[in-house]
RNA sequence: GCGCCUGUAGCUCAGCUGGAUAGAGCAACUGCCUUCUAAGCAGUAGGCCAAGGGUUCAAGUCCCCUCAGGCGCACCA
């Protein structure tokens, strides 16, 4: 149940009936009969609160269409509006405004709704379990993860959340990258240090392209203690193999190990390489073959692009038969949306891949795919500092800055409520030194705080005999100081932040209503004391903290932060 | 050159399908702990919403143009 539209419906349909009523009166004009009215009327909570708990601005809105002044059209309305018991009083205000100020017992059922659904508050069925799958991070698994992984992760994982808390049927995938150039590269960077190791630094070049990291060297190293030199005798492209397989699930399981530290657990890890092992990436071609939109070239099978009213065109196998990373992708989309049936697939990228969106939508049109069906969040990139410096590699270890070393300087409450503070497209400098140094200035502690200051009075009470009463047995009404007034309007909000949230794909904007709860907590734990000579507000504030207790640690849990007792 | 993203307080950012006097946090200044956790609260100060045009009863929000920054434009992924 959400409280919040159930009160907005019960506006439209008020305001909807004012209208029809003052149109049969005459004192309104009659509108063209396809004219759906109805649909225009949007209460909005004002930023003012002096403005009544709901506005509407529907009088300037058929201002034109009835050629009449706004405030008229606004009486007009009023003075036809049905009776309702919810409704306290309605003004007209500004320039054709219809304020609504309303009685506080929705505000007050938020608090039934809260005891009822528990750390559930704030589920809603906007997606009725259509099935979605998050794709998110998806690092290379040549080398550890980086800065921007930190919050592609953060992001991708709290989307996921608050995609379940909406409704949908979600899955958590990483895709990893095991085929094409970059593991081959990874094979001859191996391979030379292998090489190197075994019968010195001049015996082979380094490649030119090559993974430098230390890493590769010591997978060579680890690799050499378990087999020794047998290797060697092998060819080459033997050898590669062999340590790319080594190496390789070293990786893979090393990820997964910093993604649970980070508390991301994913539903399924996918490999590339089962789409070329299992004849998808050539059914995939065969597809867009049959559907014409492809040519050969130099050798080169090309997917058409200017068919599809797009600049270039883009090569889907290369003049050595090899296919290309996009006709892999194109592959794996038709995978996730057709022989696993997910409804939607919600992709996070980098906005560095940006120039890919187009071009992958177009190409799910061509093999007959709805492209609605895909959807990517751009994610800005992290630029990383040190001491306000713009930094590449690590001062103290000389190596890139991976999510590992990030952990050891902050914990992982801090990091992900950080990467989750700005929206998607916000681009980002994160100062490791700062953030090391002022991790207490983290606003996931004033959050944190809020939390363990209604758990500690909550203690108290308890030793001394109070426990929180059942909402049946609690005189709501007590509350009405505005301190007690906004809390609740802000406890009953969450539902609709859900929903916002999820249409946005904004996660960050559940991150933004939990400090601002704890706000709304914290000024009324200022100007209101709960343990108080009159029982009856006493239980009343009880009841209003312990909701909070119950929406702050349900969000918390959501983002995958703790919520302490105390601090 | 073409395309995508960004430009709002000194700094980092919000601003919901256009709405009433543009909001937070940090930094600065002033108050508030013998009473439930001061990792907190209340207040002051700080703005030509990058510049210019347009649409509208109404523009930070929509359209056009310019400027500045980031990122793309491979038989890389």
């Amino acid at each position: 149940m959400n409280i919040q539209e159930n009160v907005k419906n019960t506006i439209v349909t008020a305001i909807n009936q004012g209208l029809v009523t003052a149109i049969e009166n005459g004192e309104l004009p009659k509108p063209n009969a396809d004219m759906d009215i109805k649909s225009l009327i949007y209460p909005e909570v004002p930023k003012d609160t002096t403005h009544g708990d709901f506005a509407c601005n529907i009088a300037m809105v058929l201002a034109k269409t009835f050629s009449m002044a706004p405030r008229k059209i606004a009486e007009a309305i009023v003075s036809n509006l049905p009776k309702c018991e919810d409704i306290e009083k309605v003004e007209i205000a500004g320039a054709g405004f219809i304020n609504f100020y309303l009685t506080n017992n929705w505000l007050y059922s938020t608090l039934e709704a809260i005891e009822n659904q528990g750390e559930a508050y704030g589920k809603i069925d906007l997606g009725k379990g259509k099935k979605v799958m998050v794709e998110f991070v998806s690092a290379n698994p040549t080398g550890p993860m980086h800065m921007g992984n930190a919050r592609g992760g953060a992001l991708g994982d709290c989307l996921a959340s608050v995609l379940e808390y909406a409704g949908y049927d979600v899955t958590r995938e990483f895709y990893i990258n095991d085929a094409g150039n970059q593991i081959e590269k990874f094979g001859k960077s191996l391979n030379a240090r292998y090489i190197q190791l075994l019968k010195g630094e001049d015996a082979i070049e380094f490649p030119e392209d090559g993974y430098q990291g230390e890493d590769i060297a010591e997978h060579a190293k680890a690799f050499i203690e378990i087999n020794g030199d047998k290797h060697l005798n092998m060819s080459e492209n033997e050898r590669k193999q062999a340590l790319i397989d080594y190496a390789l699930e070293k990786n893979i399981v090393a990820l997964k190990a910093d993604l649970e530290k980070y508390r991301i657990h994913y539903d399924v890890w996918f490999r590339e390489s089962t789409l070329h092992e299992s004849g998808e990436v050539k059914r995939a071609i065969d597809k867009l073959k049959e559907n014409g939109y492809t040519y050969e070239e130099d050798g080169a099978i090309w997917l058409n692009c200017e068919k599809m009213g797009m600049e270039k065109n883009e090569v889907l196998v290369r003049q050595n038969g090899i296919p290309t990373y996009f006709a892999a992708d194109i592959a794996y989309h038709m995978n996730k949306l057709e022989t696993r049936k997910f409804d939607w697939a919600i992709n996070v990228w980098g906005a560095d891949h940006h120039g890919h969106v187009a071009r992958m939508k177009n190409a799910l049109g061509a093999v007959g795919i709805e492209p609605s069906r895909l959807d990517v969040v751009l994610m800005q990139l992290v630029r990383l500092m040190q001491n306000g410096e713009v930094a590449r590699m690590s001062k103290r270890t000389g190596k890139s800055i991976t999510l590992s070393d990030l952990l050891v300087d902050i914990s992982v409450d801090a990091a992900r409520f950080f990467f989750n503070l700005r929206s998607a497209g916000s681009h980002l400098d994160f100062d490791l030194t700062l953030a090391a140094e002022q991790s207490n200035d983290n606003p996931v502690f004033y959050v944190q705080y809020a939390h363990a200051r209604i758990c500690s009075i909550l203690r108290l009470l308890k030793e001394e005999g109070t426990d929180v009463k059942a909402f049946s047995d609690v005189k709501v009404e007590l509350l009405k100081e505005p301190d007690e007034l906004s809390l609740l309007k802000k406890l009953c909000d969450l539902p609709e932040e859900i929903k916002m949230a999820a249409e946005s794909l904004e996660p960050s904007r559940i991150t933004r209503y939990v400090m601002e709860l704890a706000t709304c907590f914290h000024s009324f734990y200022n100007s209101c004391r709960v343990k108080v000579d009159d029982t009856e507000l006493m239980n009343a504030r009880l009841k209003l903290i312990d909701s909070t207790r119950i929406v702050i640690a349900g969000v918390l849990k959501m983002l995958k932060i703790t919520a302490p007792e105390k601090m």
